[in-house]
DNA sequence: TATAAACATTGATACATATCAATATTATAT
DNA sequence: ATATAATATTGATATGTATCAATGTTTATA
């Protein structure tokens, strides 16, 4: 069950709450007041596919995914962390979520009531201003997730989610993965067993070390070939 | 080569822009001083992937795609219609376009300049949004176009397609498919042989009549729990 | 601590789909 | 009007990937 408790200040927020600083303080403490701080343990679900659009929600601590539940499959289209907001891509529709989002790792998300969120943007041209970009950027991403997906097969596509997890989340080349190999694979958009099989295959060939969840990279630049030519 | 012009007056704009009435006489004079208007032919590029964002654009008349152009090959993610606005979704970004937009049928399309309209916006909240009004259902149509091609198999979404043209573009069980069988094979996300195969396969099963490019739904019904399932 | 349940691994098999090939048809250009 | 290229069609074949099955391993639970 998540932990619900209020914010005591929003102006003060120690997670660095995205764009608040563009807003004057009594939208602050409008948002303050129509917003729950929710606790999630790993695994419970946060956005559940086919709800009503009810809050704009901001993720401070923790590491969630953004996943799309078809009848034979889930696919994970992106992983969120500290700092992001989730939602607002389809906040402004008006409508259901089209995906679900569940916690990687215990996390901690700010619940704003949509309307309050609107109103406040619409008042502060310089804040939505900011969540345009932000939704530009994540469009764009989404494109190359589709891109990536329609054209690269098994390997390349598990060489772009190795390199994302070194590049983009853990900056490192030895990092534990956040997830099963049933989640790999639902980011990778193929079946667990094959997932596991490249991952084999990899290890074999010399480019990466795996035992359990711990991956390191040993030739990333095979691994970013892979990743070109799919 | 496209035909350039420039708007005569845009208060008074015979194509019925949208959410122009939202803004002020002198915000509508200074799109209509940095639009220009442009009438492409069949096959004529608009938005070529790649290239720097530096537009919005209003698609006055015509029919256009918007695809992801693949090293194997192309996905067509959507038609756009008369009175659709192109590339709004990533205006914010300030960034390069991840897709390619290419006319269907010859097109008449405004386009301004991506500062102007972004300054616009930002002086106008309702305007802005009612932009983020429809970036938030163009995110919905695409999750269910990821999900689709991630789930439903070639039968279930060449059906797709064929009811789309049904349904949401001619308003008629009886239409010209705007596109090659290849076009029609990238908007399904399939190879071009399998494409015809399959409407051949539903001419024979009774489901609809094709000569050339002129399709009829005989068996709705069907069609649509061939989509349904899959 | 025992026992079940979830997760991980590998090989064998089945299946969906792309690719190749041959040919017919239509559109485009000289 | 004729040549040439693009488009459409169908069947045969190849291939990538999912599924099935068997088994081992780890994690959760009684």
């Amino acid at each position: 069950m998540p932990k619900i408790s209020r914010p005591r200040s929003c102006t003060r927020c120690p997670y660095q709450y995205k764009y608040l600083n563009l807003l004057g303080n009594e939208n602050i403490s409008s948002i303050q007041n129509n917003c729950m701080i929710i606790h999630f343990k790993r695994g419970e679900n946060i956005i559940k596919q086919g709800t009503d659009v009810t809050h704009a929600f901001y993720l401070a601590q923790g590491l969630v995914s953004l996943f799309i539940e078809g009848e034979k499959r889930n696919l994970i289209l992106k992983i969120k962390k500290a700092g992001d907001y989730i939602g607002l891509q389809t906040l402004f529709g008006d409508l259901k979520y089209r995906y679900s989002v569940s916690a990687l790792e215990d996390s901690m998300v700010c619940m704003i009531k949509s309307g309050i969120f609107l109103e406040t943007s619409k008042k502060n041209p310089d804040f939505l201003f900011e969540i345009m970009r932000g939704i530009s950027l994540s469009y764009n991403y989404m494109y190359k997730k589709i891109k990536d997906i329609n054209c690269k097969q098994l390997r390349g596509r598990m060489a772009d989610v190795l390199l994302y997890f070194s590049e983009e989340l853990y900056h490192s080349k030895s990092f534990e993965v956040p997830m099963t190999r049933k989640e790999m694979a639902q980011f990778a958009s193929m079946s667990m067993e094959n997932a596991v099989r490249i991952l084999s295959e990899y290890k074999k060939e010399g480019i990466i070390t795996v035992e359990g969840r711990k991956i390191t990279i040993l030739e990333e630049e095979i691994l970013k070939r892979i990743s070109e030519l799919g």
